[in-house]
DNA sequence: ATGAAAGCGCTAACAC
DNA sequence: GTGTTAGCGCTTTCAT
């Protein structure tokens, strides 16, 4: 059989749990047994022979081939985090959460940011080929959401993360982005500002009506007797630059000027605050501002943004233990986690007790 | 053969390429020529056939089990980022870009952050199971390097970021720190400035002596006629948190105070610039300050942040590109870039032309 | 131009 | 307690 032609430039062929068995002396049948602990039935190797094949092994620097494995196991043991950017700190926040806790658990989690809905089409369509268990998808238009519903009519498990679940037994994890909206709007009501704007992100938000901050603007607003001005709404890229651009397009239109502006997220608001501090505008006392998010670079911004903080670590936490559950059998679990978001008042909105 | 009982909890079994041929009526080795486009010799299937399958394939949603494949091919098409950490803007920019050129050479690219060196070596061992045709190291300990080489020598291909390669086979790619550091530096001393600190993060240092931004540092003071004065040097965290301690710790400091600090990354230096603003200290007036790095929060700080700018474009793609090299054959490409860093003038020195 | 068949390295029945 | 064996789904020779 002259099967090694092609492979003989690849390299020195990889150990496998047959040259262990040999070495070991003993079948590969009971290397694997050993190697993964008798998941059949109760003791089945004598502790000689443990000992042994452990020790080969270990002198052979075995590890198991993780295709065959894969395809023998019908499992991976990897997930997948399918997110629209890793730039964003916000969601390298919650990666990293999600990474702590399938590691715990003995996943390994791979990260897969995709630019545009076409790219996000493709990686599910990929996903469909058994790479991984589990997968945490950012969805947002309804064309990913039929790409979800395929990829788990095939057998992969699925948490939506912030946005509602799409079918009846994919969980989702999500923020009161609502709420939040509400408790950022209110802040500023409540500290005398009647012209708020909001720099926005439209595109990105959830597509159910009055589930996303803007409905809880706006719902503040009308609270307070207020309308919503569209005047005061700007759209932005989500990015440091976008809201910047954002900023400076609202602060040039003709109208009333806002006094304070409530921001897509932390990363647009310290591109406003850029804005500002380039026109020499002083925050809080020329304009408040408050971010979205609670990222890690709010705290560190001058003046501190006050902003409305996710809980990004437990977000991340729940996101990643739930998809295990549903890989790992256990209840059906069709939950949908909504976490509530939490005002951090820092300086922006001249309300700082003291900068920490 | 009762062999289907266990898996039946699992799912309707996924199609598989049997199913195709089954719909196409033709043979599953006939579905695989059409879909991998023939890679054996000429034209082999009929046009007539070729439609058939591919309208088959088409019909069921046919993708091929990633697993099998990969099995069988000795090959993944995954490629793995090893890195300290995601919340680490640098790096986020980096990965960027690396998945940017993997995707068009079709590879997926995974990211394995590792907190800490016993993590780095359980990824790196497990990465020989073969779950992954190329790794993309950003090792920094001598231990690293160890694990690196054993990995190696399974046959996984290996790029080291950031480091010098510790094998003549491995390339590596790598920013000119410490001419970067001396750019920094030498910028600052320009100015007028003759104490000048440094916010470090030394656990993090190259161990290759005289190739870090520290080692730019010395050299500039050195040929300004200084001598670097250890109350000038501050460690810190890795994050902004830990730019801002180093700073207040530096303020603190009895003796000579320092008038310009140059910080280990941009990261670091905002965090620093907060410091600053807190006590009321003026930017650049009161204390002038350099990043490195270049990342994009240090457009959007308040002043700007003058910094030292890697090519994480460049960075990603090349090692990207040497790495998808090495794993298709080529020429055995023992390259070691050494990329240069470049001086970004913003505001924090005080010589901004004009805030951009 | 097509089909048959041999495994890739592993797990898990099943026999002894 | 241990060995034998039948595949997981795919690619790729080889025969036709």
């Amino acid at each position: 059989m002259p099967r090694r032609l092609l492979e003989s430039r690849t390299q020195a062929a990889a150990t496998t749990s047959i040259d262990v068995a040999r070495l070991a002396q003993v079948s590969q049948a009971t290397v694997s047994f050993v190697l993964n602990g008798l998941r059949t039935g109760g003791a089945r190797v004598s502790d000689a022979t443990r000992t042994r094949v452990l020790a080969a092994a270990a002198e052979l620097e075995y590890v198991p081939n993780h295709a065959a494995r894969s395809l023998r196991r019908r499992r991976t043991n990897v997930l997948t985090f399918v997110l629209p950017a890793l730039d964003n700190p916000y969601f390298a926040e919650v990666v990293a959460a999600v990474q702590v806790a399938a590691t715990q658990r003995g996943y390994i989690v791979s990260v897969l940011p995709v630019r545009d809905e076409e790219a996000e089409l493709q990686a599910l369509q990929a996903l469909g080929g058994g790479s991984s268990d589990g997968v945490v998808v950012a969805a947002r238009t309804d064309r990913i959401r039929d790409g979800v519903r395929r990829l788990f009519a095939r057998g992969v498990k699925i948490v939506v993360f912030q946005d509602r679940s799409p079918e009846p037994l994919i969980p989702a994890v999500r923020v009161d982005l609502e709420g939040g909206g509400y408790a950022a709007t209110r802040h500023l009501l409540a500290l005398g500002h009647r012209h708020i704007a909001h720099i926005a992100d439209r595109q990105s938000y959830s597509h159910r009506a009055g589930e996303d901050r803007f409905d809880g603007y706006e719902r503040a607003l009308s609270a307070a007797g207020l309308r919503m001005a569209p005047a005061l709404v700007c759209d932005g890229e989500n990015s440091m630059a976008g809201g910047e651009q954002a900023m400076c397009l609202l602060l040039e239109r003709p109208g009333p000027r806002a006094t304070a502006v409530f921001a897509y997220n932390d990363q647009m608001a310290m591109g406003a605050l850029h804005a500002l501090h380039a026109r020499g505008l002083r925050v809080p006392e020329d304009m408040a501002l408050v971010g979205f998010d609670g990222v890690a670079l709010g705290a560190f911004t001058w003046p501190g943004l006050t902003t409305v903080e996710h809980p990004r670590n437990e977000i991340g936490t729940r996101a990643a233990n739930l998809l295990i559950g549903c890989i790992e059998g256990g209840p059906p679990a069709l939950e949908d986690v909504v976490l509530p978001a939490r005002l951090v008042i820092r300086g922006s909105c001249g309300m700082a007790l003291r900068e920490q």
